[in-house]
DNA sequence: AAATAAATGTTTGCATACTAATGAATGAGG
DNA sequence: CCTCATTCATTAGTATGCAAACATTTATTT
């Protein structure tokens, strides 16, 4: 029976909204990126200079969004891009003091709004939720 | 202190995997439509003829991205618009009997996919990350 | 060494998703 | 009846995100 599938009971439909709803709290505070941008940098100020495509996989994201990304932080010069004497195919990424600074100062926001998104929900809560997306 | 923030531990990171990995299970079961316009289906299927962007606001997308999935639905004839006679401004959507049975399939499919998505996890799991996903 | 395979990055095309701006139609109040 | 705010739909612009096709370079195999 289709009739008792209910869409606002699936798990699909409420990780969009989830999304959604953060994606939101996080524009709030962060102006001058977005998100998968901060994913960058932030793993990028964790691992330090590093291929583009290697830098891409840290955060889970295929080739072409990378490049894109990418193209979009070296815009705002907070990354830099050099050709990899040692393998002519890699462009290494490595952060400005620009894009170091941004870094910092967002992380510091983003403890913030991961407790704001999170403001419903006890220690525990955040633990287990984290724990319950980790095996999806 | 940046260095005790860890990127792999951020609700916003999570979702974006989680919702990764569940939209890889969905195309691998529904190939003929996306999960975003399988939402319009469903709700079409539940609430019958309603305008464009009412339908939009019941699966929680703004009237810009329902007008983009609406007309690639309207170009699979899986749904037909009308404008309402009583109100010139709206386009009333419907299902035709071709989106009816795509429906009708991938609701029994959808129920797959959640079944998938959850494998790993209990049935209590899930009503708790649903409950959870819910407060955030 | 030559042929083959694999890795890296780019580009194009499609599908979300949001903001902001626009135009058309409606309804409420004066 | 007329104005004005609101609603509805569309459009343009920006940013993800994936798949597929491609060129270049590197590594392997024969």
């Amino acid at each position: 029976m289709a009739n008792d599938y209910r869409l606002d009971d699936q798990v699909g439909y409420k990780l969009r909204l989830a999304t959604q709803r953060h994606l939101e709290i996080f524009s709030q505070h962060i102006s001058d990126v977005t998100p998968t941008q901060f994913s960058i940098l932030a793993r990028l100020y964790e691992v330090g200079e590093i291929s583009q495509n290697q830098l891409g996989r840290l955060v889970a994201m295929d080739a072409a969004t990378t490049k894109g990304v990418i193209s979009r932080l070296l815009e705002k010069q907070l990354v830099v891009a050099r050709v990899d004497p040692n393998d002519l195919r890699r462009r290494q990424i490595s952060l400005t003091d620009a894009g170091r600074e941004v870094t910092i100062a967002s992380i510091e926001k983003a403890k913030k709004i991961t407790a704001e998104t999170a403001a419903c929900l006890t220690e525990r809560d955040v633990q287990r939720l984290l724990a319950l997306l980790d095996k999806i």
